[in-house]
DNA sequence: CTGTTAGCGCCTTCAG
DNA sequence: CTGAAGGCGCTAACAG
């Protein structure tokens, strides 16, 4: 067994004492060059590891951020691909427990996290019990929570603007002459759902349309949810055009529509919302909104790492803007406009 | 700030010595029975935290595994998801380390998790270079490589049959009546990719046929790889099937068929290997070799845990069998056998 | 610039 | 069954 090489070790070798050579070691100033060289160089013999233990006993901090998410899920990934990607230029570490089996599990994973083991927590849970807030809160250590299912938490998150990002892409397919259009929302307990198809209800009635009720349909979010509701409304209601509250229910509602003989988007569009990768890995690439989620992981790393700079959390509530992004999967109903139909896959990011 | 509870408070509130709390939270023997319920009692009141950190420092371990990995690949996702399924009923947590945009900082990511922070490692990279090998070997950590691309490591590892399962799908094809089959293999460099083209090549070898140069071609493992290499071949030497490398490059090729304005699996018939969860979230559902990618990432977890335990790595060189998994993605060619077309949308997994 | 002292929270060892 | 001493490796806070 390699043994483990402790400061102490080095102090004898070199002659110095334990503090001197601690100080080398962390760059502190208070040691003359030579002494430096010397330290540096018997450190490197000898293959000095410092021990992360040892130092968190001191300071409690352990130089780990932990995220609660659902990895499974391509939305929750990006985000967390944001927060490492943020990370990877700190000294801190990330920890990540995906909550993708054990949904309402949070209070329990709060619960060990906060126990020691990390020193910051970004969440990304569906449903955020008043509990598991209050236990947050007594835990002290600093957290950002994305996209928070409910808006009246008194915590730093991060939020997208949900409510004009749908408009904007239901105004397109009024835009390119839709007057028929579906709309498959996400869970309804999430406000971001109902953010949502409240964008789209605004949209259609500002255009003097109404909703009707077989041309709504909720759905899990998932591809299959998406596929099956998306089939039974255009095989009912032959909608023209379809606004998916997730690009996941968009993928599904334009494979139904090829399940029923027709094709996107001749004779049905599809709109979607995220812009997950799988949007422009398709064909024809997907319609639709797209959330800087990479962005949004970003700046919750950045939020916590200013907190534990004891710089603060930037700020309480960090709105994030939406971009519609138009690729092959919209164009003008059949006898409608006849808005050029760019059907070309895209291969952007 | 709440002040960290510690046994000492527990123990001057209970008037019990350190050593006995300690044992009583610890379920240790040596401690009466009206002890023990005092002492719990007066945690719990107290609210009692361990502090992992002084807990490492004494036993030298920190109940963390290690796990780098690309989880932006959904290939790599699927095995992280296997090991912290694995993990989650144990006393281990997972640190992910993902490699995604640093590929070639094996090493530095390696010297790093095992400076201390974890017990154990699983690696999953695409390239592991020898000095990474040798610092492994240096730390002593019990440690486990999936899918490694060279298999002359001496280290224990997951491997999976390519080369059986890319001759079993082959063969599928070979059977449903085709003869012009293109192959579209992934890295040439990764020992997995020569291995799934030997499967392929000797299946249509047996059949007495050859692969001239035109119907074979590496990718990079992507989507958009997959789409201009499949598209370039097909317009060129118009096979009826392709088989692909990789799940990704099946999607890209499928996509390229209908972008040439023709349809899978009426025109060309297309197959996959790893059956990723998006193999079966499409239309038509892609015919695949199924790696058991969860149940490798659960064999990794297990068997770092054993070493952990001291019970040793489990095995040397674990195989894992793969399984063809026929979907809607690949038919008889026109005019060849006329085997039953089944089409429809596959929910499976 | 360098060294000494003390203690982070816990657990092993050995006495009562 | 319970307690006292000592130390894991490191670093603040002081000396010298």
């Amino acid at each position: 067994m390699t043994e483990r090489v402790t400061l102490a070790q080095i102090a004898e070798a070199t002659g110095f004492s334990v503090m001197t050579v601690s100080n080398v070691l962390n760059d502190r100033p208070g040691a003359s060059d030579s002494t430096r060289k010397k330290v540096a160089k018997a450190a490197a013999q000898l293959g000095y590891i410092p021990s992360s233990a040892a130092r968190n006993l001191k300071g409690g901090r352990t130089g780990l951020v932990g995220i609660i998410a659902d990895v499974t899920n391509p939305y929750g990934l990006e985000i967390v691909r944001g927060v490492m990607d943020e990370l990877e230029s700190s000294d801190l570490e990330l920890l990540i427990s995906s909550n993708h089996n054990d949904r309402g599990r949070e209070y329990e994973r709060v619960d060990f996290l906060t126990r020691g083991f990390v020193d910051a927590l970004v969440l990304m849970v569906p449903a955020l019990e008043q509990p598991t807030i209050d236990l947050l809160v007594e835990r002290r250590r600093p957290v950002v929570i994305v996209d928070p299912r409910r808006f009246d938490i008194d915590l730093p998150r991060i939020v997208v603007d949900n409510y004009g990002g749908m408009r904007q892409a239901t105004q397109h397919l009024l835009d390119l002459g839709h007057t028929e259009i579906g709309y498959l929302s996400g869970v309804w307990e999430f406000e971001s759902s109902r953010e949502r198809f409240s964008g789209f209800e605004d949209a259609m009635r500002l255009a003097g349309l109404t909703v009707p009720p077989e041309l709504k349909a909720i759905c899990e979010f998932n591809y299959a949810s998406g596929f099956q509701n998306a089939q039974k409304m255009i095989s009912a209601s032959h909608p023209t055009a379809i606004v998916c509250g997730a690009d996941t229910l968009a993928m599904g509602a334009i494979d139904a529509v090829r399940s029923l003989g027709m094709s996107v988007p001749q004779d049905v569009s599809v709109v979607g919302f995220d812009d997950l990768p799988q949007a422009s890995h398709s064909y024809p690439g997907l319609t639709t909104v797209r959330q800087p989620l990479h962005d949004m992981g970003q700046l919750a790393a950045r939020s916590v790492a200013s907190q534990l700079n004891g710089t603060g959390p930037l700020m309480e509530r960090m709105l994030f803007n939406t971009t519609l992004i138009v690729r092959g999967s919209t164009a003008a109903p059949r006898g409608g406009d006849s808005t050029a139909l760019d059907a070309a896959v895209s291969f952007s990011e």
